[in-house]
Order: C-alpha cells, then sequence, then structure tokens
DNA sequence: CATGAATGAGTGTTCATTCAT
DNA sequence: TATGAATGAACACTCATTCAT
C-alpha cells in the first residue's frame, strides 16, 4: 500500500482521463463546427466541466487545437510506421494498407478535423505559429514518400513519375468530402471504397511494363 | 433618350464593376486569411471604400461567401460545360481539358477558396444554411459523373469501378495542399503537374483491354 | 460656405469633445475606485455610450491611461513653465507660484490620479511600459531642479542641501491624502495651506545669513 | 503535563510563524507589483504552500491585506509611542528619531506598502470598508499631532502654524516615491537623507526668535 | 490540517451590423 | 448613395474562492 503513489497515481489517472475527455469532445465539436464557431464554453458544456477547467489543461484554444493535432498525427504516425517498417512486404502492399488504415474505421475518429486542418486557409495561419505541428506532419509525409521512392526503385513503380507528385495524390485519395459522400451518402463501406481507390491509384503509378511479359 | 434608362445603366454598371471588385478582394482575402480572420474592414479596405459601402451589396459576411461561391461555381461550369459539350472528344480527352483548367491558371486565382470551402467543417456549417451553393455543386459534379458514365459505357473507363468513386477521386486531383507543395515550394509547372495527374488518374481508371488486342 | 472642411471639422469637433468626455470620465472613475477596480464598462456607461465607442477613441485602458496621464502632464508642464519662464521673479517666486498652482484649483481636477500613479506600485508596472510617461514627468522634475538650483546659486536657498532632496520635498508638499484631510475634511482653504506649506518650504532651506545684515 | 495544551500550543506557535511568513510574503510580493496585479497563488508559491493554505489564515485576499496594514501599522505605532513617551527629550528630538526611524531600515520593509495604500485610490476603496483601519492610522496621526503640539506649546515650533498642516507635511517628508529616487537611484543613505529632511523640516517650522532676543 | 483541482463571475477586446449624416 | 461612427453581443481568458480528498 504505497501512501504517496497511489494516490497520486490517482489523481494523475482521473487528470489524464479528463484531458483525454476534452480532446475527444473538442475534436467532435471543431469537427461539427469548426475552429472558429466553437467557443470554450460549448466544449466545456458538452463535457460537462466549468469553463476554467479546460484551462487547467490547455493554456489557450489554440493550444488545444495544438495538442489534438499532435495527440491525432502521433497515433497516426505511429501505426503509419509500424505497418511501414514491417518486412517481408512490398512498398505496394505496405502503402495499401496505410490507406485501408487511413481510410478504414480510424478516419471516422481521428481524421477528419486533421485532414481539414490542412485543406484550410484558416488554419494555415494558425499552423504557421506551432512549427511543431508542420514537423509532425513532415514526418508523416517523408515516410510515405521514402515507401514510394522505395516501389519505385524496386520497378514497381512508375520511375518517371516525380515521388512529391505520387505523394500528393496518394494523401488526396483520402478526404472528408469524398468519405461523406461515398460512405455516408452513398453507403458504401470504407473498405470498399479503399480498396477501389487502392486499385485506381496502383494501376495508375504502375511500371509500365512490369518485369517480364 | 430615356433619360431614365441611361443614367440608370450607367450607375448600374458603375455598381457592377464595384461589386465584382468586392468579390474579387474579398476572395483574396478569404484565400490569404481565410473567413474567420477577415474583417468586412479590411475588405473594404483593400477595395478603397467604407466598410458600410460592402453592406449596400452584400447583406452579410456570409451572404458574401456565398455570392463569392456562387460566381466561382457558375464560372467553373460554363468553363466545364463547354468543354464537356465540345464535339469530337472522347470522354477522356473531356476531362482531362477539364483537370488542365482546373489545375490551371484559373485555379491559383478562383479556386482556393472554393476548394476549401468543401473541405473545411468551419464552412460547411455556414454552407448548409444555403442549399443553393449545394445545387450549383451539384451541377458541376453531375456533368463530371456523366462524363465518366460515358467514358464508362465507351470502354474508355473500367466499367467494375463506381462512378461515384471515379467522381471523388477527380475532384481530389485538385488540391489546394497539393497545389501549394507541388507548384509552390517544388516549382513545378501546374500544367506538368496536371499532366502526371491525369497520366495516374487514366491509366488507373482505364479499362482493362482497351483496344481489344 | 465650404463643404468640405465644415462637415469635416464639425465631425473631428464631435469627435475630440467626445474624446475629452470619455477622458474627464475615466479619469473621475480613475479617482474613486482606482484602475483595476474601474471597468471600461463602468466609463462607457457613465458617459452613456456603447464599449466599443471606447475603443474607437484609445486601443486599450491601459493606453486610457497613458492618455490621460498626458493630458494632465502638459498641461501641468505648460502651466509650470510658463511660470518658471516668466522674467523678473526669484526662484523662490516662482516655485511658490507653481506650490499655489499644484495646489490650488487644478489640483483638485487633474492631479489626483496623477499623484497617486507615481506613489503606487501597481502602477509603475504599468509606467515602465510606457517610457514616454516618464519622460513627461522627467520634463517637469528637471523644470523644478533647474530653480531649485537658480535659487541656490542666487543664495536664496541654503547651497549645503542637495537639490535632489530639496525636489523630492517639493514635490512632497502636495499629496492627495494631504489634501483631503486638511481642505475636505479640516475645511482650510486650498491657497491657505499652500501658503502655510511654502512658509515652511523656504523658510527650511532658506539660504543661513542672507546676504547682508 | 496537559497533553492538549501542549501540542497545540506547538501547533499554535506553528501557525502562527507561518501566518507570518504569509503577511511578509504578501508584503514583498504586494510592493513589488502592487495589490491588483498579485495572485494568491503567488504569494502562497513564494511560501512553498498550497493557495488553499492561505484561506485557512486570511478569509479573503482584501483580509490578507488588513492584516498587513495592521501589523505594520502596530509595528509603527508602538515604535513610535516609545519614542513619543521618553522621557527628557524635545518634542523635536522625539519627531527626529521617529522621521529617521520612518526612513531608516523601517522603510524599507515594512512602510512601503503602507505609504502606498493612503496615497492609492485603488486602495482607500478596499480600506474604507475596513473601519478598524483608520482607526489605526489614526492613533499614529493623533500622537504626532500631541507631540507637534507640545513643541509649539515648548515655544519650539512656530505657533502660528496649524498643527494639522505641519502633520501633513511631515507625513510627506516620507514618501516612496523619493526614497526611491534619493536611495534607490542617488545613491544617497537613507540616514543622510533623512537629515536633511528634518533639517529643512524642522527649520520651516521652529519658532521665529528663539531662545534669546 | 493541507491540498490543489474545480469553479464561474467578471473583464478586456473584437467585429459584424446598423443608421444618422 | 456612400460613409464611418456607434453599437452590443460574443468570446477568450483570469483568478479569488470553495471543497472533496
Amino acid at each position: 500500500m504505497p501512501p504517496s503513489t497511489a494516490p497520486r497515481s490517482w489523481k494523475e489517472k482521473q487528470r489524464q482521463e479528463r484531458e483525454a475527455l476534452i480532446l475527444q469532445t473538442a475534436e467532435e465539436v471543431f469537427c461539427e463546427k469548426g475552429y472558429h464557431e466553437t467557443s470554450i464554453d460549448e466544449i466545456a458544456a458538452r463535457v460537462g466541466i466549468a469553463k476554467g477547467t479546460v484551462y487547467l489543461h490547455f493554456p489557450s484554444k489554440e493550444d488545444l487545437l495544438v495538442a489534438l493535432f499532435r495527440r491525432d498525427t502521433e497515433q497516426v504516425i505511429s501505426e503509419v510506421e509500424a505497418i511501414a517498417s514491417s518486412p517481408g512486404c512490398s512498398a505496394r502492399e505496405k502503402l495499401e494498407a496505410i490507406l485501408h488504415l487511413l481510410y478504414g474505421e480510424l478516419f471516422k475518429k481521428r481524421t477528419r478535423l486533421f485532414y481539414s486542418i490542412y485543406n484550410s486557409p484558416e488554419m494555415r495561419v494558425l499552423l504557421e505559429k506551432k512549427k511543431e505541428m508542420g514537423d509532425h506532419w513532415g514526418q508523416l509525409t517523408h515516410c510515405l514518400e521514402e515507401l514510394l521512392a522505395e516501389g519505385q526503385a524496386a520497378g514497381e513503380f512508375d520511375p518517371e513519375l516525380p515521388t512529391s507528385v505520387m505523394l500528393s495524390l496518394f494523401l488526396n485519395l483520402v478526404s472528408v468530402r469524398g468519405y461523406e459522400r461515398l460512405v455516408g451518402q452513398e453507403g458504401l463501406a470504407p473498405a470498399e471504397v479503399a480498396r477501389y481507390l487502392a486499385r485506381i491509384y496502383f494501376k495508375g503509378i504502375a511500371a509500365e511494363h512490369k518485369p517480364s511479359c
């Protein structure tokens, strides 16, 4: 019975749970209404806490967004890197797995805001202040770029295509708009959509004359 | 000599020119700073008119955005429809022309905000209030969808791919993020990027054994 | 009938009157409640305008205080310098006139806040941000110091006393606390108090054995 | 061996020491930053206790200030009264001793805030709520006033001067502003300044033709 | 008793919108 | 019609105070 660690860890646990709850709620409201249309008051109200409590966890609304971005990016990056470093798979297989990851269950939950951020000039302004966010994102794109280059080197992908173009298009395979249209309105399954997109994309970037033949 | 129409039409012309100028300026500022970070004051100042004058043309900031959206959509739609109805071209050729249109010069000027709008939850909220905007956009997508279906029917495109998926990806070929990265940072020419994207896309959606062999 | 200058000057006049009114009111409330206990809301309410209107004239609460300080300091300085440069008077006569000025009618109106500012650590913090304010004050003290030195040189004042000590005490002859006690509570006339203070002060700093005798 | 009083008195001692420490610290911070710019958090942090603990000793921030005021006033009053009742000294000698007391070491530590309080409207508002404080101060001024009257009666001081004016000026000999300027910036020794001030003051209020004549 | 997380009223500031001139 | 001063609702953020642990 450690009298000092137990309470501390309990308090700490409480604290972290609350922080996660704030983040989760903030993400929901940000996604629903957008960053500027969301007030700290509303986030607090939805969590069921007082406004001031939010500020015990995040020093400003902006930092709340940054924390959210970090949480999601780290989550995604670690999963993506796990896939990227899995042995015995071709670059294409890895990228396809990543696409499914991004488009699949995860998407619904964590990447909506995340994608919106980079597409919106609203956010660019904010992001320029917080260099770290750009760095995180850079980590992800760097990882993808290497896979693409690897695939080109291995003769899987068309070597004439600039890697940056392939990367850009790969990132655009996933989009909030597309998701909502295809999954939300048309009723397609995320995995199905991902499969189609992969099919088009990888066929599109495939090397001209596959090895033999 | 209609003493009332002549001056009225001159006044009217002045009025329309001013309105166009406001729209143009608003678009620039919105693109630079985002909708919420832009104040009516700044738009008016850049145009060189008083804040109140903006309200003589647009009843609210929101309506200014809607008008902007309409202007751009109509512009794009008319150009796209012109291409779509040009005779003697295959669906692929038409779509490729449209892609170049979207990615080319036009993009820099008119479609930045426009694309951001649909990717950002910030804007979705605003736009849901104005049903008409969805209609405009629907007109465009419908037009593209028909071209894609036409291509499938003609055996140009893989008939197994859902048209909606092809459409979604086609729309995603163009993105602000991608444009900035490839054209702005990497220094590629817009037309070059568009060519690469078209190459990947159309190869990706091509029918399996085209000619018959 | 100048159609362009008249309206401008009228507007401008309105504006300046309003600004003066805000300053006046702010001074009253600051004096009554102190800087921190005063809200912009209250100032606006007392003036009878909306809160936002205050911000059309002063960019922040702090700047409102600075403007107030400037207004009063400039007023005082110009009057003090007028006295200091009046010909044919001894240093003592000039300083005595200044003392009467500070203690007299002016005091009631303009210098209350002003004196409080320098005595309060609350304000020191603010003042450090706005160097200009210190400069203004320095102008005043410099002027007084010269008069004191002049008096010493002329054999009017005890040359053994450090000028800085004489200056410091001269400034302390006037005090909010003293004013309130003597004039407010005891019912003495300001001019009478000033006369007594001058009598004590100038006798206290007088040169030991005046010339002859 | 009273098992309840002994630990209680020990606890009580602890408690009082802590209370004194809080007061001391509060005074320092109040002097540095001013009352409003100081947060309970900072005081607690400097003492090394939790914020809530401060509230076990003082029911509010305001009461903390009042307690501080009381502590300092009582301290000063007791010392001043000790001087005032010391036998065999003239009124002037006593007042001179008091002046040195106020200006000397003590000043640096205990009277800064104390003087600011009466000069600042910020504080007047607060202190008017606590009548007792005025009483304390009244005790001190009463004591000084008696010494001045005593000196007048003894023929030391000019009998034509209103005692209240002499009192007011005596209180103003000491000032935060003056102290900082003369001791802090000019580098004069506090005792030296006090000597100069005494010299001026007592010469200024001296009876016309003292001993002989 | 001591703690410090939680509270929520209060405040400075912004800015879309209105309207008298 | 064009103006821009005036408005006031909205919001981020602070901090004295409370209270469950």
